[in-house]
DNA sequence: CTTGACTCTCACGCTGTGTCAGGGTCGACC
DNA sequence: GGTCGACCCTGACACAGCGTGAGAGTCAAG
């Protein structure tokens, strides 16, 4: 029998959490005095005790430390347990790469933006019509979009090569929401023939005119095409205009023999003047 | 000027998070009409929304991300942000890393476990006088402590050999918990010579016997060790025996020249029948 | 005028832990 | 037997960032 404070210093677990334990029934004192409430511990729930320690340090929550301990096969419980959390870990890794990646990006836009200015134009954009394929990424922002980029590009190079079609530069990309959802609607498109004709696995969409969009050119890679949808977006609220309708990618010089630093793309967002 | 739903829209939060941020002073709107309360933004202040989205998705606290609104020089205090970030970033990925390695070694053990028994013997432990030094990690667990031993293990030979002593095997290592601080005591040491002599930069310390031990054998390297740990903590509390003093590492076979894999540790800690 | 979409405030929930306040209990020492 | 210091008790508030819900007001289109 153990007091509570001889208990939490084989835990190295404050008193604070054994109490908390018991009030959420993970670890129950083996006994409790009627009269003073004093909490006493059995070394049996030592082991238990260890088993808390040892999971909430792999970052497991106290629930699903509780299902491992009342468990009848505890082992089998317990595997279940820290394969998922294993999976979790290497998530929460994979996205804070994510991060780290992105953060680099911004300090590389900070140090080069205070020599760079916004060369931001505002003219009308015409119709034009492509064959496209659409697919949806699960949130805004690149680490969403581009896993699904590429599958698309494949699927629509795929169809029309298949259709007997010519790829025709300009491709574009464009972007929109989609109703009641967290998700982003993501179009993958290639100009279309003088008389379009539709076919099986694209769709044939005609962009409509813009009265009024902002445009930057892009020169370098997809990576650092962030930096310029920055200054993009800063500049024209700078210059008093507001977006009205969802961004397009215009790929002017993209060919897959061209290094991806001499890419040139074209970003183009519909506006309105404020 | 923006509706609230409308603003939120645009940089894709929900609407309770504008209010949260009106509420925490973070970003309030420019307009809120005094009869309804209705919060109107201008688009001024998309750029604002869209430096706090940016940064959240970084992992950014709402404290620091006012901050940064706040500054004067908004790109000196941003990039500051993100440069702490990034090393928060950086240390949240080595620890999950680590959290992943231990599951890995507990998926293991844990494979194993059921064909082995635990081999413990409880025996008395003879008093022996030995050279040591001492150190301090900041908790307990493997992540803490591997790292303090080595440096350690250095200063100790470096010593001896300084004052012309041979290394006497076995060497024992023992940790003990430091009063009022989360830090465990971690200690080298050699065992002394027959008469046993002070010198510069190691201590001349008796380990007194012990009536009672715990006994486990660990063959293997030393990554492995924590599952000797877990047999040996999990067999005693089974076996009807407690824990009543620090634990010891004596290293019956670790020569440097000899594999990992084949080093042979004694285990032992202090024990009381119950 | 009604209806439906939107907005308002206020409030509680989650997790795991620290901390503080105000008061009992225990054991050792005088 | 009294006193003191170490320990223990309960209960409450705080944290960060967001979800959810209740109950009520507002706005615009039909």
């Amino acid at each position: 029998m153990y007091t509570i404070g001889e208990f939490a210093a084989f835990g190295r677990v404050s008193v604070r959490m054994l109490r908390h334990y018991d009030a959420v029934g993970l670890l129950r004192p083996a006994r409790v005095d009627e009269r003073s409430g004093y909490r006493f511990y059995s070394n049996a729930q030592l082991r238990d005790l260890l088993r808390i320690v040892e999971l909430r340090g792999l970052g497991c929550g106290l629930d699903e430390i509780a299902v491992v301990l009342e468990a009848d096969d505890e082992r089998e419980v317990m595997r279940d347990l820290l394969v998922r959390r294993a999976a979790e870990l290497e998530a929460s890794v994979a996205a804070d790469r994510a991060r780290l990646a992105r953060i680099g990006e911004r300090l590389r836009i900070l140090e080069g933006e205070h020599t760079m200015s916004a060369p931001i134009e505002y003219r009308p954009i015409e119709a034009v019509t492509v064959y496209a394929v659409e697919g949806r990424a699960p949130g805004a922002g690149p680490e969403n979009v581009s896993p699904v980029i590429d599958p698309l590009l494949e699927r629509l190079t795929g169809s029309l090569r298949a259709a007997g079609r010519e790829l025709i530069e300009p491709g574009i990309f464009w972007y929109d929401d989609i109703e009641g959802s967290e998700e982003l609607g993501v179009h993958v498109s290639f100009t279309a023939d003088p008389q379009p004709q539709a076919g099986e696995g694209y769709d044939v969409v005609e962009l409509p005119a813009v009265p009024l969009a902002a445009v930057v050119t892009h020169r370098g890679d997809m990576p650092s095409i962030g930096e310029s949808y920055d200054l993009l977006m800063n500049g024209l609220i700078d210059d008093g205009y507001r977006m009205v309708g969802p961004c397009r990618e215009v790929y002017l010089e993209a060919d897959d023999d061209l290094p991806q630093s001499q890419w040139v793309t074209e970003l183009q967002v519909p506006v309105e003047r404020n």
